[in-house]
DNA sequence: TAGCTTAATATGTCTGTACATATTCAGCAA
DNA sequence: TTGCTGAATATGTACAGACATATTAAGCTA
């Protein structure tokens, strides 16, 4: 007969943390006890309680115990795909087209963002993205020449500029910031809408280490919807 | 001298795929023979090989080994805290006023979402939160009163609807949707901001098992941003 | 009473072993 | 060739024991 799971226990921990028996801040048994009472090893219970405390549920502390979370804050994981997956997922056919791109001297909060000396140039580039030839957004980015100097070679009229970065840096640092803009003139024309309407911007700024790579705002086309469980 | 341990060995890694090391969609060292690499128990090597796994870097199948996976998807963590939480984390005062509360048949779309019948009637309500007396957000909420008898007794003068649910049902399930949108004229005038802003809105639905239990669309201030680290 | 020291204690984590389980692959049969 | 069967293999996971470490609480001292 197999003995219980650390899974079974941590669905049984969840239902009595859900159900209200361990309630808000409450110091739950030890380690030990809950061993005792699950009828398995420490370890099986230690890996249950730390599952349930990296999703945010449990505080636990050497010597204090294991508590509930007082002040629970809701967690959302938000995947941010490729442009070109989200659009074939959805059976539709991806295009995207360079509208610009050329080596400049960013503005300061660029600068900032990047890490670069006050003289730096940077590449500049705007792409649009197409689901079955109608816009879906407009990308800009500015993006650090010295940490990319392969760039130079890379075929940008076959593959995005956003998917030669995964490509190349697959797995980087970075931020994002979620937010809405009224449409700018230059923006709106190039999605095809109303000129101040409403849309969703995702900002990212991704790095390895101390060099930073790139910095890109996202803006989607008009109701868009970014969706996630929690 | 004490030997590796598992996070060591699980930033080392991150490095030896980050450098390319690793590359992409690549097959990795079996548990055993990086055990051996690093000198340590298999159990140890395999502690860090799911936390990877967890994160979305790696992919694991029995006898098929470890590889990198191929097609790296970024993922947000995003923190939706209580507003009067994330308000008062900035140093200024919060306020909530409740303009509305009353029951109504909810429209089509709302019933969807609680599963509710179509005869039935739900709590309605809309709050303002204030930081330091200026607007911060404005929220319209749903609540299924079958799920919530308790709600009658609730003094909601004291404290707002949002945090007397987080007490209440702290730990229940739902999904998040993040979307731009223009103010309209009611929720501008409440938010004391031009008609047709850009407002960052977020609905978020709410449920334990198979009850529903509330549907709420907040929508922030002007200018607000919501940030991550990935 | 305030401040320091020490013991008690709950979690953190490594080890080595054992067995479970999914999946691949080679070999054999129809 | 196709399909089945069974062996090989990499990960998944449980256990017991040991020690590490942080933190609290109690006891002692000035």
């Amino acid at each position: 007969m197999p003995s219980i799971s650390h899974q079974q226990i941590r669905a049984s921990m969840l239902e009595r943390i859900q159900s209200g028996e361990w309630g808000l801040g409450e110091l739950i048994p030890g380690e030990v006890e809950l061993a005792k009472e699950y009828d398995c090893a420490r370890t099986t219970v230690n890996r249950a309680l730390q599952a349930l405390a990296d999703q945010g549920l449990l505080k636990r502390k050497r010597k204090g115990g294991t508590r509930i979370i007082d002040m629970p804050v809701r967690c959302a994981k938000l995947e941010i795909p490729i442009i070109r997956e989200e659009i074939q997922a959805t059976g539709r056919a991806y295009q995207h087209r360079l509208l610009q791109m050329k080596a400049r001297t960013p503005p300061a909060s660029v600068r900032a963002k990047l890490r670069l000396a006050d003289t730096t140039q940077a590449l500049y580039s705007e792409t649009l993205h197409l689901a079955d030839t109608r816009p879906y957004a407009h990308e800009t980015r500015w993006l650090n020449k010295a940490a990319l100097p392969e760039i130079e070679h890379a075929k940008l009229d076959e593959i995005s500029l956003n998917e030669w970065l995964v490509q190349t840096i697959p797995f980087s640092n970075g931020d994002v910031a979620f937010s809405a803009i009224n449409a700018p003139k230059h923006i709106a024309a190039a999605l095809d809408i109303k000129e101040d309407c409403a849309l969703f911007q995702v900002e990212r700024t991704t790095w390895i280490g101390e060099t930073f790579i790139t910095t890109v705002k996202t803006v989607y086309h008009a109701g868009f919807q970014r969706y996630s469980e929690l």
